[in-house]
RNA sequence: GCCGGUGUGAUGGAAUCGGUAGACGUGCUUGACUCAAAAUCAAGUGCCGCGAGGCGUGCCGGUUCGAGUCCGGCCACCGGCACCA
């Protein structure tokens, strides 16, 4: 009988349909176990080759869980609101929610026919009014707890999309999702305050299971800095915040530098002899695109400020005040003390400029360049009382005499910036709030909720930067919930981010009506045992994520603090040759075509074996065959095997040896080489012959990689009527240790530390038998009619090293 | 520039603790089956050498009985951040 994977995998697909046998039971007595992955996009193209990485991933994770006897959850959803699906729809004049209906349905299929073991009764879409209420709804606890405010500042304005990005969405210079240039604008936005949470994003990292670079991409980019705020003041009597991270080098501040945007700078222009000079440089500054003013290697600019000066507090020294565009208005203060002896772009600058540059730290040479080194080894010069003290000391010294002196403080800073949250766009949440010109901003009613998308007939981007709905009049006034008066709704939506902030908590409790989740099924899911996805995603949704679940804690929803215990991520799918797969390359794989090929299970294994999971890997669409050579070689072995139902003799040793392999290595996502071990133990098999009992194993441990074959396997065999049970409902097998080696062992033999032959010797057996054995080999014992041994070195069951020199 | 990561056959990749480098797969070679091909099965496959043997995990050096693995110094590539004071 053949293999007809074809036939196989549609009737298993029609069974679980059917029988959901991987419904999630909240509450249920066996121990939980949560594994989650991101949920895709539902684009317009269909699952490409880089989704089941990931997804296979899980779903034998959670597969072979639920053979150990986890209660597990594995959820699916549809992260579906988004600027392509409404682009596609401009294009092509069909309403975004019907792209997306479509869009939904085909991924649907596609990863049905994929077997993943969803929970599909749990499915959630993130545009789905019943889902997208409880998303406002937490919008609008953010709002009634300070957390969300509207500002006027300048944004990244992407100007192909039309629309306000997230710091976190420019890449380069340039918008992340279509590779357009960001300019700066100023517009009044909704803002939340995730640099509130900025310390405790960083500290509870130690409570989580997060792979490492996951950790450390995440700290860089909210990017804490210890230092201090000083008070500089003006000759004019003004005074100026600066923040530095180097306060014991204030001594050797010659200059001052503001931002181009600082106030101050408006607030002199009236009386600084070169206004004009001045007001060019910003609006110089302000017309720069984030390309071009982060452009590196590029000279520094500036201007002097002729007409006012600072004081340096230290030393009551007049110093010049310059404006530049190194120096960024939304980090710190906008305000800088220039030390050229001890930071290279101020170096850079006072070389250009001719300012004075003082050394402070010895330990360097000032006049040829900045001397930054920040440890023991530097002695501070010229700076009062702190001459002789290391840096190390000097900083805390410094500092404690600023608080004396009442001109300066201990300060952190960060590079995190608040999270700009309106979109001008059409396809995404509504943000829930009303302008009334009476009492402000004012949220919506919570028995109001959802706020819904108003049906349109042109949902295209506006030229001005307003949200397309600000045209839809007749949504747009409404009465202000709080004095009844005339008011005005919010028009801009909620970014892509917003919907997949919280949706692991929706797959608890799906169909909750009363609430996003209820308190018991939050207690018993979470927190999310093991998320995968990709590491594109860590300064992103994984942040803002946690930046919500923390948030949720605080008012009570959630009963963790974190939403992920555990966190790892995929390696990237290339096309042949190593190369990123693209439309362009025409190197784009269809999992659709393989699958016809091949089978779904031929896919989800070949998937899993390409390589170490976590790095990239290049696809190679002849090597898929060895995968399918495997599930052929597997299947054929039924008509090998003989009518026994015990392990065989002879393949006890391997068959233990894979078990603890196969168990351990999908534990530690090492997918590749559990499935080189069943491919060793299947070769085995046609070499030592095999039973039905060894297949039953064989079959039981191929389930969660290729559960088609396993289950159909598992029937002919005759163990689905005997157990009453499907192969995946059946106990993981387990191994003894004890059986995991057979009694003897190969050896290696060297002689100076050189490989020269091997020994089979008994395992476990005493240094001695091993020795009498080793020098009885021929090689050996020819050796010894010239040689003496000096030194032995035996590891006990893997070599022996015999140290020899020549016979005197 | 800073922070991560990676360099192993023709090729994708294996190798807990320092202990037989190249598991497993692809490809290739040979053989069996076949009129033939495909599929399948069997044997082989790091390099040099007829052989004994020598060489071999990006490069140079070190530690060790023994180094892909540890230490020092380089080189190349990939990813992230980037005038963050």
């Amino acid at each position: 009988m053949k293999y007809d994977f074809a036939r196989i995998e549609k009737k298993w697909q029609a069974i679980w349909e059917d029988k959901k046998p991987y419904a999630a039971v909240t509450g249920d007595k066996c121990p939980k176990f949560y594994g989650l992955i991101e949920f895709p996009y539902p684009s317009g193209q269909g699952l490409h080759v880089g989704h089941p990485r990931p997804f296979t991933a899980m779903d034998v994770i959670t597969r072979k869980k639920r053979m150990q006897g986890f209660n597990v959850l594995y959820p699916i959803g549809f992260d579906a609101f988004g600027l392509p699906t409404e682009n596609y729809a401009i294009k092509n004049h069909i309403h975004p929610a019907i792209v997306t209906k479509n869009n939904i349905a085909r991924f649907t299929s596609q990863l049905k026919m994929l077997g993943y073991g969803f929970d599909w009764d749990r499915a959630v879409d993130t545009t789905d009014p019943k889902y997208y209420k409880w998303t406002q709804w937490i919008f609008l606890q953010l709002f009634k707890h300070g957390l969300a405010y509207k500002a006027t500042m300048p944004v990244n304005w992407c100007t192909s999309c039309k629309c306000v990005l997230a710091n976190e969405e420019v890449v380069e210079g340039v918008c992340e999702r279509c590779g357009s240039p960001v300019i700066r604008k100023e517009k009044s936005q909704w803002m939340l305050k995730i640099t509130e949470y900025a310390q405790r994003l960083i500290d509870d990292l130690d409570e989580v299971d997060y792979i490492e670079r996951v950790k450390i991409q995440q700290k860089n980019w909210i990017g804490r800095s210890t230092g201090a705020e000083v008070k500089f003041k003006s000759t004019r009597g003004d005074e100026i915040i600066v923040f530095t991270t180097r306060p014991d080098t204030l001594f050797g501040a010659t200059y001052m530098v503001l931002s181009p945007e600082h106030a101050l700078v408006k607030e002199w222009l009236p009386v600084l002899e070169n206004a004009e000079e001045v007001k060019d440089y910003q609006s110089a500054a302000a017309s720069k695109s984030d390309m071009e003013r982060t452009e590196l290697n590029k000279e520094k600019t500036g201007v002097e400020l002729k007409g006012v000066r600072a004081v340096n507090p230290v030393n009551g020294k007049e110093i010049p005040i310059y404006i530049s565009d190194y120096v960024l208005s939304t980090y710190g203060t906008g305000a800088i003390m220039a030390v050229p002896g001890h930071d290279d772009r101020d170096w850079e600058f006072a070389k250009k400029f001719g300012i004075d540059i003082i050394e402070v730290v010895a330990g360097g040479d000032v006049t040829k360049e900045a001397y930054t080194v920040k440890d023991d080894s530097g002695i501070m010069v010229n700076s009062g009382f702190l001459n002789g003290k290391t840096v190390k000391d000097a900083i805390p010294a410094m500092i404690e005499w600023l608080g004396e002196k009442g001109i300066g403080e201990a300060k952190v800073n960060y590079k995190l910036r608040d999270w700009v949250f309106s979109r001008q766009r059409y396809w995404g949440e509504p943000i829930p709030l009303v302008n009334c010109p009476k009492c402000g901003w004012v949220a919506v009613p919570e028995e109001q909720l959802p706020v819904e998308l108003p049906n349109v007939d042109s949902y295209e981007p506006t030229d001005d930067g307003e949200s397309p709905l600000s045209k839809m009049t007749d949504w747009v006034n409404t009465a202000c919930p709080c004095c009844g008066g005339p008011a005005k709704r919010e028009t801009d939506t909620m970014p892509q981010w917003a919907g997949s902030s919280w949706y692991f908590l929706r797959y608890m409790d799906p169909h909750d009506d009363s609430f996003a989740v209820s308190r018991e099924a939050e207690e018993y899911w979470g927190p999310v045992d093991w998320y995968n996805g990709g590491m594109e995603h860590t300064t992103l949704h994984l942040l803002y994520s946690r930046f919500w679940h923390k948030f949720l804690y605080d008012i009570g929803v959630v009963h963790t603090k974190e939403p992920y215990a555990k966190r790892t991520s995929h390696g990237m799918i290339l096309g042949e040759g190593g190369e990123k797969m693209s439309k362009s390359r025409g190197n784009v794989v269809n999992p659709n075509d393989i699958v016809d090929q091949y089978g779904a299970d031929t896919m989800r294994l070949h998937i899993m074996f390409i390589g170490d999971f976590e790095k990239a890997v290049s696809w190679s669409n002849e090597a898929v065959k060895g995968s399918k050579r495997f599930l052929d070689r597997c299947w054929n072995l039924m008509e090998l095997a003989s009518d026994t139902d015990g392990i065989s003799k002879k393949n006890e040793a391997i068959i233990h040896k894979t078990i603890k392999k196969v168990t351990e290595d999908i534990d530690s996502l090492k997918m590749n080489t559990a499935i080189a071990a069943l491919m060793a133990m299947v070769n085995e098999f046609y070499q030592n012959g095999c039973t039905r009992g060894d297949l039953k194993n064989l079959v039981l441990m191929l389930s969660p990689f290729a559960p088609f074959i396993a289950e159909e396997m598992w029937e002919i065999m005759g163990y689905a009527e005997k157990t009453g049970k499907m192969a995946m409902q059946n106990p993981w097998p387990e191994y003894d240790e004890s059986k995991t080696v057979a009694s003897e062992k190969e050896i290696a033999v060297q002689v100076n530390g050189k490989l020269r032959c091997t020994a089979v010797i008994p395992v476990d057996a005493a240094d001695e038998v091993v020795l009498d054995i080793v020098k009885n080999t021929e090689k050996i014992a020819f050796a010894l009619q010239t040689n003496d041994i000096v030194k032995t070195i035996v590891v006990k069951n893997k070599l022996v090293n015999l140290i020899m020199k020549p016979k005197a």
